[in-house]
DNA sequence: TTGTAGGCGTTATCAA
DNA sequence: TTGATAACGCCTACAA
């Protein structure tokens, strides 16, 4: 009951839809553009004609002719970290939403985070997000050059002055050191993230200093290291602590909640710990998986959905809210989730503050 | 200590390029199609001028010019079923090996199948994957018209003849059935996903026909809507045994992981249960997260490179493996990972079969 | 192997 | 508001 459209198999333009409708093909254009100048019934002409065609405008080419290709390239790491997977997610739909699209790459063996860069850059997307891993400083001013702005992610950069949207990682993870000390904690652990991350050393160092500041001796404060992954921590803790008649620390903070989660299954499962019975435990990010019953983790939120507004505002070269003029970095706040891994930070919550 | 390249913010063209090297533009573009004809001399000289302006070849005009995106459009629905995400970080990473990219589509409440496939469509993909949803008929016609060929994943359609990749969901349902009836079963309980979706349907079917086949009566064989997720599958347990003294069926069926976790997290902090002691449990996916220590589930590993690879080599048209006439479908059979949840499964799988 | 000429389907500019 | 015409940046013949 289709139209007998004369193409054999595809390949309606503007042009077949103008003759069939009796106009020029810049109205074609008009007509599907919002707020274009145009008739109501030579839209609705054109309208019916497109449909009865099938036409659908190809926008690759209005990207070309427009120089704008409503894509943003989205760039993550590691996919089997939850909260990456939010994210992306979360840029997917904001994109949506705004009459745009996400490129997404995903960094791999095969597929360093400057390749991806690259490759995103070659399609002259309205912008980049990376969202993990680093960047040279090489493509960083190619891409300069390009004149396509790159907003990192849960990163920062301070070696060069790469706008980015971040939590508050040094407040967040001394939040919880503070909950960790209330609680009692004297002997501490860190699972640490990628060394070479921003992310993990912030919290690292946010924590280490709450803990100096609250007379903790550095000697007390051990670290080490969990790959950023489920696998990672999990395996840490147990080459750690096995062996040996194991002594373990009082509490432990995971730089993010995956390594957390790991951490508890490790925990429990190769050790027979209770949480926060024997050990308190907190984490980083406050992803879904982090607030189910195994779990029920006391860790830091960060507003994801936030974060990515604000991401693509500064793409796009808007800009609420107050830029770090060190680094032009942009920081939000994250929400103390209490959780139940460490014991009284919930009580604490109602109250309003620590109760040191 | 950059080129003075004359123009103020970006766009270098191969015109520029060639300029700097002293050739015509068509060269420059061979200089960037591995496997043109071209000498090697000319070939170093655009590259070098290419590097000198930071010029990058446009994807968009060499789309346009080309008739081939390289990118194909990924529509995915629940990005918080793990399945899904790592389905995705598969199709990217498959892809980007191939020297192309996901426009990666999430559906929302503002935006269905039907819309996504819409708009991937304008963007004259390669090919269209969709993972979840339904499409309307009108749209495949209206692609089909276009040319873009679609593949649905994990996913298979009746009522028009669409290409998919899937797994056998009948036949590794059936293989779960048998474990537990093996196991002692009797009553059982299949929590569905989407009743709408094949998947859902094949797997439910597969594993009565095999209850049926082994005696069980459909009366002893109830069952409750998950909604595909983890909240819903928690909350649908705990309605049905809530408030009346309950009744707790032998074995349960989650027709996927992540609802197998949500029923085994809510077994076990609303009722105390324990799995297997109480309870047996299987599940279907075999996502990472189901083989973690507080779940070891037994359940049916959808092979997700494998579906991936053959989702994109139906796009492109090749073919391996046999396509179903019936449905254009291409299955590809799952693998038993026999977890904890079913008890003598793993015995059995070391004999090599069906202890019946 | 290389260069010339034309076209991909749209938007942008400018008259009418 | 509408239509002619010229980009947009590349690829694909075709000819040299």
């Amino acid at each position: 009951m289709r139209a007998p459209t004369k193409q054999t198999t595809n390949r309606v333009t503007s042009y077949d839809v103008a003759k069939l409708a009796g106009v020029s093909q810049p109205t074609v254009s008009r007509a599907f553009t919002p707020g274009a100048s145009i008739t109501k019934d030579k839209r609705d002409r054109v309208l019916a004609a497109a449909k009865q065609l099938s036409y659908l405008p190809n926008s690759i080419a209005r990207s070309l002719a427009s120089n704008r290709s409503n894509i943003v390239a989205v760039i993550v790491g590691d996919m089997h970290n939850p909260f990456y997977a939010e994210s992306l997610q979360a840029f997917m739909m904001r994109l949506q939403e705004t009459g745009r699209h996400a490129l997404a790459f995903t960094i791999s063996d095969g597929l360093d985070c400057d390749d991806a860069l690259m490759q995103a850059l070659g399609y002259h997307v309205d912008g980049v997000v990376v969202t993990s891993a680093h960047l040279s400083s090489d493509l960083i001013s190619t891409s300069q050059d390009v004149g396509i702005p790159i907003v990192l992610f849960n990163r920062r950069t301070t070696d060069r002055a790469l706008a980015s949207v971040r939590c508050d990682n040094e407040t967040g993870a001394a939040r919880l050191a503070r909950g960790m000390c209330d609680a009692g904690g004297g002997e501490f652990l860190i699972i640490r993230g990628d060394p070479q991350g921003s992310t993990s050393r912030d919290r690292v160092n946010g924590f280490r200093s709450e803990l100096e500041a609250r007379g903790i001796a550095p000697g007390r404060v051990e670290e080490i290291d969990g790959k950023s992954s489920y696998a990672g921590s999990y395996d840490a803790i147990l080459s750690r602590f096995k062996g040996r008649s194991p002594s373990f620390p009082d509490a432990i903070f995971a730089v993010n909640d995956i390594m957390a989660i790991g951490c508890a299954d490790a925990l429990r499962r190769e050790f027979g710990l209770s949480i926060p019975g024997d050990i308190m435990l907190a984490g980083f990010d406050g992803v879904r998986e982090a607030t189910r019953a195994p779990y029920e983790l006391t860790t830091i939120r960060q507003p994801v959905d936030i974060m990515v507004e604000k991401t693509l505002e500064l793409l796009e070269g808007r800009q609420t809210g107050t830029l770090d003029e060190a680094d032009k970095s942009l920081v939000v706040s994250g929400e103390l989730i209490a959780g139940k891994t460490v014991p009284g930070l919930a009580a604490a919550e109602e109250k309003g503050g620590s109760q040191a």
